[in-house]
RNA sequence: GGCGGCGUGGCCGAGUGGUUUAGGCAAGGGCCUGCAAAGCCCUGUACCCGGGUUCGAUUCCCGGCGCCGCCUCCA
């Protein structure tokens, strides 16, 4: 039984979806107007780890993901550039997918687009101004906060508190500091929609509200994001539900934030490192183990020690698997007792750094069973190994890199000049394989190599 | 000012009121190897500080110190 952590209770506790075997998720997805940093890579990686694990489990996971089209800063860098919105926002949104695949992340079931929600989100509006819930000002209509009972679940915090502490610039006409915008007049220079109060634009919390419903009905499952979405973005759908007399998100999951020189990575202090730069460097998949190493809600710390760390493990987890791809192992189920332990980690809020330990076990096992010449001992134990990682979404044993001419020339010159017990020669050989970049190792088949990491 | 989180061995990072250990990376020793690499075995006596509860606390309670975050766009 899976207990996962809900923000709006502030503890974990048992996840019970509203359909038995059937689970729907909504996860707020990237604006597109710039390329993606570290910190995008984390929520995506978090999150395709719940849905692999919740399918693992045996659910069948409905996995909506939208993508923010229309928003200030799209429009300030289509402004900027000189170009329009979309394709400011197509651009990005390919960067996005990119870089996401490259992470292995699977994509979304369905990825709404705000901008093809705009009349969902007036009619929505519409509908809150005439429960009493909203109300017009000079640019634009505002959700007065006062009417939604319960606000302030997310952060955690009273309304009172939260308006004492409010930040935001005093605007005379909001009723409230911390009422916010629904919809927005068009200024010059800008997209717009029409709409009975004008022509104008969607406020950011609405397109989810709309799109989660719209999709995954009322009383959905699991509503995650990062974890400086909790307040207000979160908070603010879930308001807007709330004023609907509609049932939301049933459980609530945020993940921490990546960090850097202990310092949240983000856009607005401009410390944030581009997730397309590190995948240049870094194995997309050394990143995921990374991410899967420190338990979702912590916050991650992401340096150059930190990847090449991670890039070690999962050159040890690969090496295991080509090495049983290597002794052809008799087919075999993986074996029940890891998976249990493997279970019971996950079922405890996704506690993936407990997974792993149990995955490195396997893998230590399985390498000792090989080394012992007891191939039917290893199997189910390699088995395992594979099973486990899959269910992370982790894919192993890499693609070995095609061998060039040069290269197997050196191999085979090395094997010979080891057949001729010329070690002087046998061991130029190997300098110069690893040189270019080569990790040799010596096998009873013979001189193997394969290219190094980092 | 309000609210929340964190402080574990060289580094990263789980976890637990007490018998044997998370796990990974790095380091040292050993086995294997022509030498390596990969792999395996062994080693390091960790829990911010001060009180309290307890037979016993890293693990619960109180206080302190330090760090971080949210209350504004932000994954």
């Amino acid at each position: 039984m899976l207990r996962l952590h809900d923000t709006a209770t502030g503890a974990v506790r048992p996840f019970e979806p509203r359909d038995a075997g059937r689970v729907a998720m909504y996860v707020c997805g990237p604006t597109v107007y710039d390329v993606p940093h570290l910190g995008h890579g984390r929520f995506v990686l978090v999150f395709d780890v719940l849905r692999r694990y919740l399918e693992w489990s045996g659910y069948e996971v409905r996995y909506v993901s939208n993508i923010t089209d229309v928003d200030d800063n799209i429009i300030q860098r289509a402004n900027a550039e000189g170009r329009s919105e979309s394709e400011v926002a197509l651009q990005y949104e390919a960067v996005w997918y990119e870089a996401t695949d490259a992470l292995g992340v699977r994509r979304p079931d369905v990825d709404p687009h705000a901008t093809a929600y705009v009349e969902h989100m007036v009619g929505l509006v519409e509908q809150l101004v005439e429960r009493g819930c909203a109300y017009e000002t000079g640019d634009g209509v505002y959700l007065s906060v006062e009417s939604v009972p319960g606000y302030g679940l997310l952060a955690r915090q009273s309304l009172d508190s939260l308006q004492s502490g409010a930040r935001v610039e005093v605007d005379d006409e909001k009723r409230s500091p911390v009422d916010f915008a629904l919809w927005k007049k068009v200024k010059p220079g800008e997209p717009s929609w029409p709409s009975p109060w004008g022509p104008g634009r969607p406020g950011w919390h609405t397109e989810c509200v709309v799109m989660a419903l719209d999709l995954l009905g009322d009383g959905f499952d699991i509503h995650g994001g990062g974890q400086d979405l909790a307040f207000p973005h979160h908070e603010n759908e879930r308001a807007q539900a709330v004023a609907m007399g509609r049932s939301f998100a049933r459980h609530w999951v945020h993940n921490g934030w990546v960090m850097v020189g202990g310092e949240k990575m983000s856009k607005s202090l401009g410390n944030f490192t581009s997730l397309v730069d590190l995948l240049e460097r870094v194995d997309g998949r050394a990143y995921r183990l990374l991410v899967l190493r420190s338990h979702y809600r912590s916050p991650l710390e992401v340096t150059p020690d930190t990847t090449a760390d991670a890039s070690s493990a999962l050159e040890r987890l690969d090496n295991l698997v080509r090495r049983a791809a290597a002794e052809a192992l008799p087919r075999a189920a993986p074996d029940v007792g890891a998976l249990d332990r493997f279970r019971t980690a996950m079922d405890d809020d996704l506690d993936t750094p407990a997974a792993l330990a149990v995955l490195f076990d396997a893998v230590r096992q399985a390498n000792s069973a090989l080394d012992a010449g007891d191939p039917a001992g290893a199997a189910p134990l390699v088995a395992t190994v594979r099973e486990l990682a899959e269910a992370m979404g982790l894919v192993l044993g890499g693609d070995d890199e095609a061998v060039d001419p040069d290269t197997a020339a050196l191999v085979a010159a090395r094997d010979e000049a080891r057949a001729g017990r010329d070690w002087a020669a046998a061991d130029a050989a190997r300098d110069e394989l690893v040189a270019r970049g080569w990790v040799v190792e010596d096998t009873p088949a013979g001189t193997r190599v394969r290219r190094r990491r980092n």
